[in-house]
DNA sequence: CGTCAGGATGAATCCCCCG
DNA sequence: GCGGGGGATTCATCCTGAC
């Protein structure tokens, strides 16, 4: 079997010419079936590029599920017994993808959670902001003997076991491809992501399979590492910026690469994570240290003085008549005859949580 | 429908007893079947008090998703077209929960990440640490006019947009229910969570129904906030632990549930009423922020540029050659040398005839 | 050359009342 | 039920151009 190539074509198709049992790790990034309908508009007018690509779009979930079920069962076939597969999505297309990973006899190892450190907001105030995607990832079977590059992780993640959610920006800048001043692809995935992946579960030399390359990112993080792989894409378009870019690389020589890890020092706390947790009960009264002024703390987290609400710092602040003000240094809660500053309750919160570093 | 109180035995049969489009808000924190064959045993040798009750245990994925189908169709009858579900799980079920819940008609809002600051950590060091669990929320339909607390949620985050994933600590400590020494519920989860899904998506006087109402989280953060409940348990022992630890609560006060609330809950003020009542005079030329563009007011609140008469949005939009625009902060007032958002001259106006609020 | 303000942008199922 | 129109709504990051 030839290796380190594009295949061009449907991946089906292609999977099925393949010998059996052939490859270790299989990368997955299909469609999700946004679903999207209509135009959606930022606040200051601009028009959010959306996903609108034909490949993206089916008829119905019994569309989807048989078009999932047909390119699982055809990596099915290619992966060895030992090899691994992950699959990647969001909420619109990850439980058909779970479900048909399950009923194939996949065995689900873990879900993980891709943390967004930028998502895109959600412009309407309608939703949660929509900030991560998730991962499936899974073993052939039940029994079988996959690879988990334990200690590689755990040194990843200074010495503590990596955990099932995985803080990492966006693919932006000069990581994200252009071609004629636009974005090449819609949806490229960060180099970061799949570094975690490859070095979770392969070892040098190991086969890697990417049934929708895209712009070739499984390809890139694979010959970065040592890896060989296989991509097949459908669109030429995408192809030729894929091999472009692998065309392009230098294999590490002996080494590493950094991940993000996000922000580290003290994970931030919002005021209203003690009151949720019933540190502090809606209702409490906050003094200033001299209790000259007085707040009440509401339901949500925000405090109310004088028939005004808002947050610790801009009631303070106004409290203060003070452009700004730091609100957990300024209130105080009554505790045994005397007054403790909220940021106390926060070095509570933080020890009794573990919430020791950010991330 | 009498409300506040428990109802023992099986929850299809309980729910299909109940009004059709009776309930506001349903969270379900069903089994997760977890498939769990042999005895873990920790890294100093005792063993992990794994869930490995009979209701946890199905035979086959079938039996499952028979199951989750016929209590998420019965959820779907009881609840108002305009309410929403919330479902909780972790890899081993919310793949077929949540395709159970899209087959049925349901339109997933968001997916929820519930991060745990303190999981259990893999012993055997052959996965990630599973360090989360998922949560769905969903609508009755795509088109259907949920309730989401927008403003409440950001100000319980810190005033920013309260994201999809969740960072909140387990049930462990005080908030542990216990029954002769040792856990009353395996599977307890913590107040925090409830106490954020309910804030999100319910308002006081809502009815919220959990049909695997367990030891009773929800009806006691249901009860805290001044909401109403119902609790579905077909286990004597969690009943009887629910109820005494519902009876023993006492909710906030009516203040106390206040949450902050955004503009579209104001009253709406023509601009044609600033100038009936002299605030802004017929004729006054209103600015873009940068004075790059300028109109004239009119008589009857209509403003004029360029020929072209209409209201402050549309003329506003023109300007610009955007699609829509908010002409009360897109236009401003020449004042004391500098320009003030016409916005400002709404607030005045509220604060002046006393319309606070939308009728 | 550096700094700062302004603009662009990312897998998005993104409004709601009134006639 | 549908169409029109008022008007509510954004976070982190990177790039470009002005000075």
């Amino acid at each position: 079997m030839e290796l380190n190539r594009i295949i061009t074509g449907d991946c089906i198709a292609a999977m099925n010419a393949m010998p059996a049992k052939s490859v270790d790790l299989i990368f997955a990034d299909p469609p999700y079936n946004l679903q999207l309908h209509h135009n959606l508009l930022r606040p200051e007018g601009g028009k959010v590029d959306a996903v609108d690509d034909d490949w993206d779009k089916f008829d119905s979930f019994a569309a989807y599920d048989a078009f999932t079920r047909a390119w699982l069962a055809a990596a099915h076939r290619v992966l060895k017994d030992d090899g691994s597969i992950w699959t990647i999505g969001s909420y619109h297309n990850i439980f058909r993808v779970g479900a048909a990973l399950q009923d194939l006899g996949f065995w689900v190892l873990n879900d993980i959670v891709w943390r967004k450190t930028n998502p895109m907001p959600n412009f309407k105030g309608t939703r949660f902001t929509n900030a991560h995607e998730t991962l499936i990832w899974c073993a052939k079977s039940e029994t079988a003997r996959y690879r988990f590059n334990y200690h590689a992780m755990k040194a990843l993640n200074e010495d503590l076991q990596m955990r099932s959610d995985w803080l990492l920006p966006i693919c932006t800048g000069a990581e994200r491809l252009k071609s004629g001043g636009t974005k090449a692809h819609p949806t490229q995935k960060p180099e970061a992501l799949l570094y975690r992946v490859l070095l979770a579960c392969t070892e040098p030399g190991d086969v890697v399979l990417d049934p929708f390359f895209g712009t070739g990112t499984t390809g890139a993080v694979a010959k970065l590492l040592g890896r060989d792989w296989i991509g097949i894409e459908r669109e030429e378009k995408y192809v030729a910026v894929a091999q472009a870019r692998i065309d392009g690389l230098l294999p590490l020589s002996g080494g590493d690469m950094a991940v993000s890890e996000g922000a580290r020092g003290l994970a931030r706390v919002a005021f209203g994570a003690l009151v949720e947790t019933g540190m502090i009960r809606p209702g409490t009264t906050l003094w200033d240290a001299r209790r000259r002024h007085r707040a009440r703390v509401r339901a949500d987290g925000s405090v109310e003085r004088d028939g005004r609400a808002g947050s610790i710092h801009q009631i303070g602040a106004a409290a203060e008549g003070a452009a700004a003000c730091n609100g957990w240094t300024y209130w105080h809660v009554e505790e045994g005859g005397g007054l403790v500053a909220i940021d106390a309750k926060r070095v509570a919160y933080r020890a009794a949580t573990g919430v020791a570093s950010a991330g």
